[in-house]
DNA sequence: CTGTTAGCGCTTTCAA
DNA sequence: TTGAAAGCGCTAACAG
């Protein structure tokens, strides 16, 4: 390592005043009003000697790092990556930093990783997943504040943050009554998940209080590969009474739907119309035609979860121990009007 | 903060032995032989007490940590999120820790994350990009190694690791002509960088090769979204003498192609032949049919990041200050035989 | 308003 | 083979 050492000492004896003063000044102790002059002179001999504090040395002293550990297969699994992006943002405005730490799904991992961050003095922790499940909180987590990000804990210990799926399975819903279809068909994304369930749950209601009737024939069980998209699309279209929607559980299922939908000589975004879920931005904007998705809010969740991180170390109290995050729609090119006559 | 604070002086006495003694068990020094039996008897005690090391005291007194600073836009631009992965992976397999700092495109954000990562004592740096370019390195990230990923500095003053374009390029082509065709189009990933002019220098080698003439009619600039990429191959297909074979210089760009040679009543992987760039996992192999395709290195240029960070902070002199890693074919269905009669 | 002093928890040199 | 002791660079009482 090395670096070059100037110490708060060296700064001190260069400013000619003693290393608590230097240690105000810099830190910005407005407390003790230090003269304009000295301060100057501090603040100059600093930079002169190019002094750089050492974090190690402070978090040593005061007994308080500015580090929130991030334990989360994200960083593995490139899905979620909004989520760090978020919480990277929300810890570094207010001087933080984050420690990220991969969390593969071996078993044991978790621990160890936060085993290693808590040895690094972690002031918070952080556990993100990427996509939104039960989890079991590695027992360690427990000795410093922690929140859960995207995932949640059987006995709702911790805090979390998840997405409102049931909001987004009913905008999505709500998006195609809208636009005057009433028979519509669902692609599941994957089966017993909260995403599911929730997406689905959120769908009937919006169409039960949009009058729609819809057969359970018009649900069809995906596992959130295009390839389910494909086939559920097929399936779909090829019943007696075919949709004229379809609800695809996410938008790699909606991309195997276009090319269902294409193959059988029909267009997307006006014979049948598609809604997906997730904004994958590789993805959804780029379907042709664009496709009308749910956004996942991930840059939210990082930001909410830092946020009450925050609060929980600063030892205010918290409201809601599950906060949820809102689903937004992303309306673009795939949804036509349907049945106006 | 808090934790509970269990400390090595509280092991030693437990375990009736010095400071210094725990302090070697603990690490694991063995050249001093203490007994098996004193041995035990410290590791029990730490176990016991839940004794976790203090990595901040540590640092601050064997003046090392055990960081490596990643500096890099890919937090917050999930393009090249498995360099990340692979850096991680390597560092953590030192016992190493990977400290991300996010770098917006802002102005100055570099310096001061740069300044950050000293301040918590890293011992190597490393400064990531999501494609494949040219930068200029914050002035300050010479206080200790520093190697770049996915980029690199005008004078190569700094050791870098970075794709194979060239190479990409060239097995891209080869996989084209080794299917018989002869006549093959390109559209550019861009104009200007790093990664459209090698692919595109690599392409013409090994159709020269090859011994195929390609015109420069058949090269088609796009901008690396899958309208280019729709577009181009609509250029392309109109010609009097259309490709039969397409190289696209990005996945997304193949997504436009495959669109446009749908529409025409074409089948893609029959009619025509197409290979694209970048193999990214939410594309690529779910494209219908799905895409051959020539792979971006990430995770391998992570873990290269990191051997190299590795070597430089030991003191091992480098042999290649620039290392390139190659772009491995992702053979799939989307190139068909051509020609065989 | 500024300086003195005592650690923070650990490493490491040097003795015993 | 083990222990004593001196810091690492900084913070935070407490004096002056």
């Amino acid at each position: 390592m090395s670096q070059q050492s100037v110490t708060m000492a060296d700064v001190a004896k260069a400013a000619g005043v003693s290393r608590t003063t230097v240690s105000f000044v810099l830190n910005g102790r407005m407390e003790s009003s230090i003269p304009e002059s000295t301060r100057e002179r501090i603040n100059q001999a600093a930079r002169d000697l190019g002094y750089r504090p050492n974090a190690a040395a402070r978090t040593l002293a005061s007994k308080r790092s500015s580090w929130f550990g991030l334990v989360t297969e994200i960083a593995t699994s490139p899905f979620a990556t909004d989520v760090i992006k978020g919480a990277q943002q929300a810890a570094w405005e207010d001087g933080n930093f984050l420690l990220v730490a991969p969390s593969d799904a071996e078993p044991g991992m978790d621990h160890r990783a936060v085993e290693k961050l808590l040895e690094q003095q972690v002031g918070g922790l952080i556990i993100a997943t990427t996509w939104h499940r039960e989890i079991t909180v590695p027992a360690n987590a427990r000795a410093v504040p922690c929140v859960l990000v995207n995932c949640f804990d059987a006995d709702g210990e911790f805090p979390s943050v998840v997405p409102d799926e049931i909001g987004g399975g009913y905008v999505a819903a709500e998006i195609l009554a809208n636009a005057g279809h009433t028979n519509i068909g669902h692609i599941t994304v994957a089966t017993g998940i909260p995403a599911q369930i929730g997406r689905q749950t959120g769908m009937k209601q919006a169409l039960r209080e949009h009058g729609i009737e819809q057969d359970d024939s018009k649900i069809v069980p995906g596992d959130g590969t295009a390839d389910s998209g494909y086939h559920g699309t097929q399936t779909l279209l090829s019943q007696p009474d075919p949709p004229s929607a379809i609800f695809c559980g996410n938008d790699r299922i909606a991309m195997g739907a276009y090319d269902a939908i294409k193959e059988l000589g029909l267009r997307v975004g006006e014979d049948i119309s598609i809604v997906g879920f997730d904004d994958q931005e590789i993805l959804a904007p780029h379907m042709r035609p664009k496709l009308t998705t749910i956004a996942l809010p991930f840059e939210e969740m990082g930001l909410a979860g830092v946020s009450l991180l925050n609060q929980m170390v600063e030892g205010s109290p918290i409201e809601n121990r599950q906060i949820t995050i809102g689903c937004p729609p992303r309306i673009r090119s795939s949804v036509a009007l349907h049945g106006q006559r």
